[in-house]
DNA sequence: GGCACAGCATTTTAGACAGCATGTC
DNA sequence: CTAAAATGCTGTGCC
């Protein structure tokens, strides 16, 4: 089918020809042939990277010339941006909306196409943005992901709720092969379009001494290394010109392997020597030295440790052929689109707590092989397993490259899943008695998959019993509503858990501590948690005993509860020395993690006390200017006394500090002192931004903080009939 | 005394969404 | 209370 008689706009057809794309591949042909042009719901379920946006991006454009409105939601942030990239320059309008970038509600609304993550359009549904309403065709890749024990039930729900709001909108589902896609046409009422059609060639298979064994024959590997069977086998693509990309298991695996590899290939590029200089620039860890080291030779690592410049290295140098070879943690599998021509997965273990080293998925398999082979430039993709001896050859093969795809199967039906999704239901007026409640939950994919099914009544009904013993619901009679307070945690959007711990920890201390404060929001389901070495647990006690007085929560009596406890502990340790302003490299040193984990935990632990900030505003006002205080101590990972400088633009923790140590402490001293002064100490183009916006400010006086004194703790009744 | 290394014991172990309001070094 | 693999530690053998 030749993209020259599609009923597309012209504009975009140009693009497409500009671009080299004159025909549609099977499948996207077959989308056409079965009415994603005019309106039917879409279920299309392919092999990664045979042409999934391209036919969104077609039918949107199509919606979009007959005056609609399209939402295309994404699983990652990063996703976000590469879609909104490839979406763009082509005479329509794209926004994007996630954690990261969110322009204001009316102006997001005056796209064309909005790119947003799942958990974004849960947000803006809670918060009634106005556009919404206007969607008329709604693309979610990655449906797969409904599966998912964590972010899944968001996805479900949020599917669930745009097709209430939007009953005639149009849906196309973009999905990884799948074990019963049918079923997830049925519950979409999509057609469903299925195939194994590739672009690229892939062939996969499993080495076992000196040689990948592939259904259809063997290919020898040279032995460069005698010990080393992985970097035989990504030295072997290089030397025919390919790239490699490696997954492992751990991100120690992931460092060292890179290591091996730089030894290896000793690229002298100059362009590389250049990111290696970025790199060290923008990090002086013992991470960022080893991988400045690996980059300059052209291999490098990946994983959740890298901070965003560092990451945007790797993957610029990749892209660009520089780096040859990229050995990495899960990171890249799922994330950004990094092609290579051979896969090599080389670790199929992976810890799970509780449950020891276990073999990964065929879906994720499937996901890592599919990243083989570049369209248009390499001649084919392989996928490489390594075995360890004979008989793990064959079972390899029907582990993974044999296996039969994964079934999805909605995991919505627990009460934990639920708190937050009934409470949203509820409060942005979705349900407002059991019985809407559950006509609601009957269009999920879990009443769809089992609808005789009673534990997801159970799982509501304990879910009610929660949010109504914490004060978030409140039933009356026949009617269900939110009450102020629960109102304010869906808008929020942390787990009702989460508020409850934050709130009765503000109610029953007397004394505030910020210490007290992050170790609660570090105890809580929405923080991540740093893991706790034996050898941390000395530190931990002692710590425990030299500040019992402004820690809000004690060692458990309970044994099993302890581990958990000192992970909480661990992590706010740690924030305690960002805001301590401990440098970037002292705390990877001390925690053991990467810039990348400093970046995750802060922004994680400031979105939850942005949230304790409003908790405390309506549940201990006495609270209030301090947590509010902390809030923005932690975002600038700076002391209080850094406070008044920090407000000015352009002064961040170090520039602060510089001031704060040459005894200016506040913007009025910094009048006081004389734009010369501040210049020896900041430098001009600084100094002179400083300057202007002190002048422009003069005269203004900063506005008073408003504290509501009236709530202190009475829940009112909100949304209520 | 000091080093190399085998063999056994101990330790560690992936990732990433959300609020708000605009600019770090 | 799971388990692979890297790291740490001990003891032996040898110069």
């Amino acid at each position: 089918m030749l993209i020259e008689n599609l009923a597309i706009p012209d504009g975009l057809k140009q693009k497409y020809i500009q671009a080299g794309i004159s025909e549609l591949y099977p499948p996207q042909a077959e989308c056409i042939e079965k009415g994603i042009l005019s309106g039917k719901n879409m279920l299309v379920s392919i092999p990664t990277a045979s042409g999934k946006t391209l036919i969104a991006e077609m039918a949107m454009h199509h919606t979009i010339a007959n005056g609609g409105k399209c939402l295309y939601i994404v699983p990652l942030k990063a996703l976000a941006s590469e879609k909104f990239e490839e979406f763009g320059n082509k005479g329509v309008r794209i926004g994007i909306a996630t954690g990261d970038f969110d322009r204001r509600d009316d102006k997001l609304g005056r796209n064309d196409i909005i790119v947003a993550t799942s958990e974004k359009v849960d947000s803006l549904l809670r918060n009634n943005a106005s556009w919404i309403a206007d969607i008329t065709l709604l693309v979610v890749d990655e449906v797969h992901l409904i599966d998912s024990q964590d972010r899944g039930p968001t996805l479900e729900m949020v599917i669930a709720k745009m097709r209430f709001r939007n009953p005639s909108m149009q849906v196309i589902a973009l999905s990884a092969t799948i074990g019963n896609p049918d079923k997830l046409a049925s519950w979409l009422n999509a057609e469903l379009v299925m195939s194994e059609w590739r672009p690229v060639d892939l062939r996969q298979g499993v080495f076992f001494k000196n040689s990948i064994h592939f259904r259809s024959g063997t290919r020898p590997v040279k032995v460069v290394s005698k010990n080393y069977d992985d970097l035989n086998l990504c030295l072997d693509t290089l030397a025919e010109g390919g790239q490699c990309l490696v997954f492992v298991s751990s991100r120690r695996n992931a460092e060292a392997f890179a290591k091996r590899a730089a030894g290896a290939i000793k690229s002298e590029d100059p362009a590389l020597a250049a990111y290696a200089t970025r790199i060290l620039k923008n990090s002086e860890t013992e991470m960022g030295k080893s991988l400045a080291v690996c980059v300059a030779k052209g291999a490098a690592f990946h994983h959740a440790g890298l901070g965003r410049p560092e990451r945007a290295v790797v993957e610029e140098g990749f892209r660009k052929g520089l780096i040859k070879c990229i050995s990495s943690t899960p990171t890249l599998a799922a994330g950004l689109n990094l092609p290579a021509r051979r896969v090599i997965i080389r670790d199929y273990h992976r810890f799970a707590a509780g449950e020891g080293m276990q073999p990964i998925p065929a879906s994720e398999y499937h996901q890592m092989a599919g990243r083989a082979g570049r369209p248009h430039l390499d001649p084919y993709g392989e996928a490489v397993l390594i075995a360890k001896d004979e008989q793990l050859v064959e079972d390899l093969f029907e582990w993974y490259i044999d296996a039969p795809p994964e079934e999805v199967h909605s995991k919505i039906a627990t009460p934990t899943a639920l708190y937050t999704h009934i409470l949203s239901l509820v409060a942005s007026g979705f349900a407002q008695s059991r019985r809407e409640l559950a006509a609601f939950m009957d269009r999920t994919f879990y009443i769809h998959e089992h609808p005789h099914g009673r534990s997801m009544q159970r799982a509501v009904d304990a879910a009610l019993k929660f949010l109504v013993s914490s004060d978030m619901v409140i039933e009356i009679g026949e009617h269900i509503g939110s009450t102020e307070f629960g109102t304010l945690v869906s808008k929020l959007y942390i787990d009702p858990r989460s508020a409850e711990m934050i709130v009765s920890a503000l109610r029953q201390n007397e004394i505030y501590s910020d210490l007290g404060l992050i170790q609660v929001i570090c105890s809580t389901p929405d923080m991540p948690r740093l893991y706790v070495r034996n050898t941390d647990i000395a530190a931990l006690s002692r710590m425990t005993e030299d500040h019992t007085e402004n820690l809000w929560i004690s060692v458990p009596q309970d044994e099993e509860a302890e581990e958990d406890y000192y992970r909480a502990l661990k992590t706010a340790m740690l924030l305690s020395d960002w805001t301590d302003e401990l440098s970037d490299a002292k705390i990877c040193e001390r925690y053991v993690v990467g810039p990348g984990d400093i970046y995750g935990m802060v922004e994680s632990v400031t979105w939850l006390l942005h949230a304790s900030t409003e908790l405390a505003r309506m549940f201990a006002s006495a609270f209030y200017p301090r947590v509010r205080e902390y809030e923005i101590c932690m975002k600038n990972g700076t002391r209080r006394e850094l406070l008044p400088l920090i407000k000015l633009r352009g002064i961040g923790r170090v520039r602060a500090r510089r001031l704060f140590n040459n005894r200016i402490t506040t913007p009025d001293e910094i009048l006081a002192r004389g734009i010369d002064e501040i210049t020896t100490i900041l430098g001009k183009g600084v100094a002179e931004m400083i300057f202007s916006q002190l002048q422009r400010n003069r005269g203004t006086k900063p506005l008073q903080e408003n504290v509501s004194h009236s709530l202190t703790g009475q829940s009112t009744l909100n949304h209520f009939g």
